[in-house]
DNA sequence: CGGTTTCAGTGAACGGTGTTTACGCAAGTC
DNA sequence: GACTTGCGTAAACACCGTTCACTGAAACCG
């Protein structure tokens, strides 16, 4: 059956175990209670032991962090296939509310990896996972309006080669579409809405609205159809596809 | 001369250095370098002598947030009595450039401020000290266009209260305005602007964009033409007053 | 099968942390 | 001068990440 020899085995199941205890800590008593000690004591083991599985706390938050990002992104692409109206604004709006949903839901994750001073001028990871899935979405509208003169010309070089990625995130999902449709303008507009999802959702979870706000969703909601206007999509267009 | 006691002036000084001490190690080394002992070894003391003067590292932390909100006050004070023109959206536009410059120029700080969790539910710092700032400049813009009806009826009652403390804040500057200039749409909007100003910011110092952006600047810049636009100010209109 | 290697896990230790406690000792008070 | 106030200390406690020499069982091999 399992080709894998017994220790194998074992080591998958203790390192499953660690990293269901080490997320465990962190929903519970957040990000300073995930402590090797804490981890090693949960499992029954000693703290030295966990050496053998990361090279170091530091390793195995940044462990923590990958697993964090990549059960959004299931959240997120979960939540997108229930959303089966053929609309592309719809499957839009789908998304950015997945997102909130799933921050407001998991505040010491979104935190976590908030906070995490990841790989100096890397990619945010929040952003690569919804904009990658976003990208296709926002991509396939195809009667935008954006021209590229309406971009600051000194943006033009690092759009375009954000253009390069989207595109292959598209291609990824089975589409092609030439750089007419996904052009500069419509790439500028996707990153200041994206500037502004999380801004409002990161000030929504850390609960810094600069006045409390009893109930921030229609705040949202309404940000969400000024945003998917600029975009291109308008309210009674129906843009099938 | 000094009515105060030695005593007195001793306990004060000593709680300067303390302060000091502690703002040139999150500076230096981040965060998790802000210790009780490495404080008082700065000091030539021991770290319990650091519990006559503050009841525990969080309490510390908490008084070091609080003096750096008060110095990016100063500063965005100072960037504004600057800004010598008489138009106000260019003082707006000025106390904006003033905030992101001050966070690119002390992202330890900005980080520690965000990142704190603050009192739950209380208003974030950043944004008291920039809207009680940016809140009567955008009030005396006289001829903004927008109406109540703008907003999300869910939103109004919050955005009530938002006004009076705004409102509080202008008085204080020794002008009064009523609530008709300061209408809950402009409120609105300046709300919206502050989550994009933030989430651009907070994006920039983290270097968290989704794709590298050599120069933000522009980008920056050209969200700010587009922020004023909807507050109400237009580029060729002077506003002067 | 027996010998050998591999490796998960242990216990002790080192240097670091926040915090508490009892105590000395100088400054202020009456 | 006696008494109180309060800053600072040393020692201790319970944690933390990390290292190192070690055990013992699993895996491998001739």
């Amino acid at each position: 059956m399992t080709e894998a020899t017994r220790r194998e085995r074992l080591r998958a199941e203790t390192e499953r175990e660690i990293r269901q205890a080490a997320r465990a800590l962190l929903v519970d008593s957040g990000r300073d209670a995930v402590t090797l000690r804490a981890i090693a004591r949960k499992l029954g083991i000693t703290a030295p032991a966990l050496y053998r599985y990361y090279d170091s706390h530091d390793a195995l938050l940044r462990q923590l962090c990958d697993d964090i990002c990549a059960d959004m992104a299931e959240a997120l692409y979960a939540d997108l296939a229930a959303e089966t109206s053929g609309q592309v604004n719809c499957k839009v709006r789908a998304v950015c509310h997945a997102f909130r949903r799933w921050a407001l839901a998991h505040p010491q994750e979104f935190a976590l990896v908030f906070a995490s001073p990841r790989d100096p001028l890397g990619a945010d990871q929040f952003g690569s996972v919804f904009l990658q899935l976003a990208g296709p979405l926002i991509a396939s509208n195809q009667d935008a309006k954006h021209v590229d003169e309406e971009v600051p010309a000194a943006l033009h070089e690092d759009l375009v080669r954000f253009q390069q990625v989207l595109m292959g995130a598209v291609s990824e999902h089975g589409v092609t579409v030439g750089d007419d449709v996904l052009n500069l303008g419509k790439i500028y507009h996707v990153i200041q809405s994206w500037v502004r999802l999380y801004g409002h959702v990161a000030l929504e979870v850390f609960g810094r609205f600069p006045f409390a706000v009893s109930n921030p969703e229609p705040m949202f909601d309404s940000m969400l159809d000024q945003m998917l206007e600029e975009i291109g999509f308008h309210e009674d267009d129906p843009t099938a596809r």
